[in-house]
DNA sequence: CCGTCCCGCCATTCG
DNA sequence: CGAATGGCGGGACGG
């Protein structure tokens, strides 16, 4: 018996205690909050039985550990552990989950409980409060960060990715026996998707920004990717080999060692599909093509997400007219690389202010994210700074003074994000309702930016609770035209989904896409929000004079 | 046989 | 240094 290997069934000693398929399930539930429990006891109990048992028609060995190994899957896994919170908790009350009492709770190593962690955390459901602990999101921030995960799906060019593959999986398929293992023509798909966007979560620790240090890799970025595919993909569907093919080139360079790179990553999305599906926002079905079925999933998630009901957490363009110079500098630095040199000598002046001001200048300004050791020090301390008042065990409540240092960044950030997703929907085409159109200018100021420069997208979050901004770095402004390429969407004509939901939609509207100017759909974009912002942006700018791509009628 | 994916060794990073 | 995290892939399980 190698020390490498599963051990064999629950033979060992230390699985003492007596397990049954829904045991564990039941004695959750009734553990957990009474006030939670009610809704869907049942319903829930149900499902997992039947989702994860297909025709378990008598399940009459009640005694006996019928431990199957589907008992023990990360999906039921992760039902049972978002069994015990609210979909949309109170952000008052105490969301705080330990990690040990989760996994002794739920009966797992706590190795199982960083799988879960780390794709609920991907979706900004939860989000590491401090060492043991993490903070209870659920989907309060769903629509926030599917919203932005689209949108970088989109930069990234995954819809145009997953055709190519599409359409050359199928030819390989068709002219198979041709064993070529040279398929340089690599061409258009490595285009902009070279360094990629990268996924900081909680806190400013930009360790890593684009040449991906070491670690920060794997899972949640890749959650992150996984999603984007579904949110950009025509039919909803994503195959997992796609998935893979696509996810692989982009963390390692060309050199993919495939066939095992590829199986592993196959692996992890299964896991990342598992726990995806427990929530609810994919579904496992099956695409059929000329050469049998593969594997594959369906997005069944939300689809026009908003930006969050109720009050919006955007920034509000009185915030805007309340930046003090530098600010609005390194707002502008960070929107317009541009401006970066005409910023420089200001810079200097207001350079030596108080610490927090240098520490957001440090940290903001410089675009190409810097892997500098004394930066991601100083982000660092200052992530520090917020964990320790987060988990302070005498403060239940978000202590509100002393905050303001480390709000600072993150506002910036904020703004910086915000102007930057609506300057880029003014860039790519106006609304249809607008009269004043320029046609398509396409940053003319900034022809081609040098250095891969990262530009954070922060997402807005009421900082009440939880804290921490978390980012989602995105490449440069796609200067490229996306080419709309030729009309073909006939690559996935061959393909059939068979599975109950799959079936439920006939057709659907599938055809868009082809149409430029139909492309902008009814996605919500900034503006609608805050239609000004925009133009006192620009306003702020022009007194510094600097010219960014104006949508509205320019003035000069 | 093969699609899934659990399990846990052990490298990394944190404190 | 020990503890917390989490990459990674062998090979078990179920169909």
């Amino acid at each position: 018996m190698g020390p490498l290997t599963t051990p064999k069934k629950g033979v060992e000693g230390h699985c003492v205690d007596p397990w049954t398929p829904t045991s564990n399930l039941k004695i959750l539930i009734s553990a957990a909050s009474p006030d939670i429990r009610n809704r869907e006891k049942e319903l829930t109990l149900e499902e997992a039985a039947e989702e994860y048992s297909k025709q378990d028609a008598e399940e009459v060995e009640e005694g006996e550990r019928m431990t199957s190994r589907k008992d023990k899957s990360l999906g039921l896994l992760c039902h049972k552990f978002l069994e015990r919170f609210e979909d949309f908790p109170d952000p008052h009350k105490d969301n705080d989950i330990s990690l040990d009492d989760v996994a002794s709770e739920l009966n797992v190593e706590r190795r199982r409980i960083y799988d879960i962690m780390n794709v609920l955390e991907s979706l900004h459901m939860v989000s590491r409060s401090a060492k043991n602990h993490y903070a209870w999101h659920g989907r309060t921030k769903l629509s926030q960060t599917l919203f932005v995960l689209k949108k970088v799906g989109e930069e990234q060019g995954y819809h145009r990715q997953m055709r190519q593959l599409r359409l050359r999986l199928a030819e390989e398929e068709a002219a198979e026996e041709k064993r070529r293992g040279a398929e340089a023509q690599d061409k258009e798909n490595r285009e902009g998707s070279k360094e990629l966007f990268f996924v900081e979560l909680p806190g400013v620790e930009f360790r890593a920004a684009s040449v991906n240090s070491r670690k920060d890799k794997s899972l949640r970025v890749m959650s992150q990717k996984f999603v984007m595919l579904f949110l950009v993909a025509r039919p909803r569907v994503v195959s997992l080999d796609i998935a893979a093919q696509i996810l692989i080139g982009e963390d390692q360079g060309e050199a993919s060692l495939d066939k095992n790179k590829f199986k592993t990553k196959v692996r992890r999305l299964y896991d990342i599909a598992n726990v995806l599906r427990s929530l609810k926002l994919i579904e496992k079905v099956h695409v059929t093509e000329e050469r049998g079925r593969k594997p594959a999933f369906e997005w069944v998630g939300p689809e026009e997400f908003t930006q969050v009901k109720g009050q919006s957490p955007w920034v509000r363009e009185s915030d805007l007219l309340c930046l003090k110079p530098v600010q609005t500098l390194m707002l502008l630095r960070l929107v317009s690389p541009d401006a970066e040199v005409k910023a420089a000598e200001n810079t200097k002046v207001l350079t030596s202010r108080s610490s927090k001001e240098n520490c957001a200048k440090n940290l903001f300004s410089n675009k190409r994210f810097t892997r500098h050791p004394s930066l991601m020090k100083l982000a660092k301390s200052i992530e520090e700074d917020r964990r320790k008042i987060n988990s302070a065990p005498s403060s239940p409540a978000k202590s509100a003074a002393g905050d303001a240092s480390v709000d600072f960044p993150n506002k910036m950030a904020q703004l910086a994000a915000i102007c930057k997703i609506q300057l880029d929907h003014e860039a790519s085409g106006p609304k249809p309702s607008e009269p004043a159109r320029t046609p398509l200018p396409l940053t003319p100021a900034t022809p081609a930016t040098p250095v891969t420069p990262l530009i954070p997208v922060l997402l807005p979050q009421q900082q009440a609770v939880g804290g921490g901004a978390y980012a989602v770095y995105v490449p440069p402004p796609q200067l490229r035209a996306a080419a709309r390429p030729q009309p073909t969407s006939l690559a996935v004509r061959s393909m059939t989904f068979d599975s109950p939901t799959a079936l439920k939609r006939p057709g659907a509207e599938e055809t868009t896409e082809s149409s430029p100017s139909k492309a902008q759909r009814r996605e919500t974009s900034f503006r609608d929000v805050s239609p000004k912002l925009g133009e006192i942006l620009q306003a702020r700018l022009k007194s510094r004079g600097v010219h960014l791509p104006s949508r509205t009628a320019p003035r000069a």
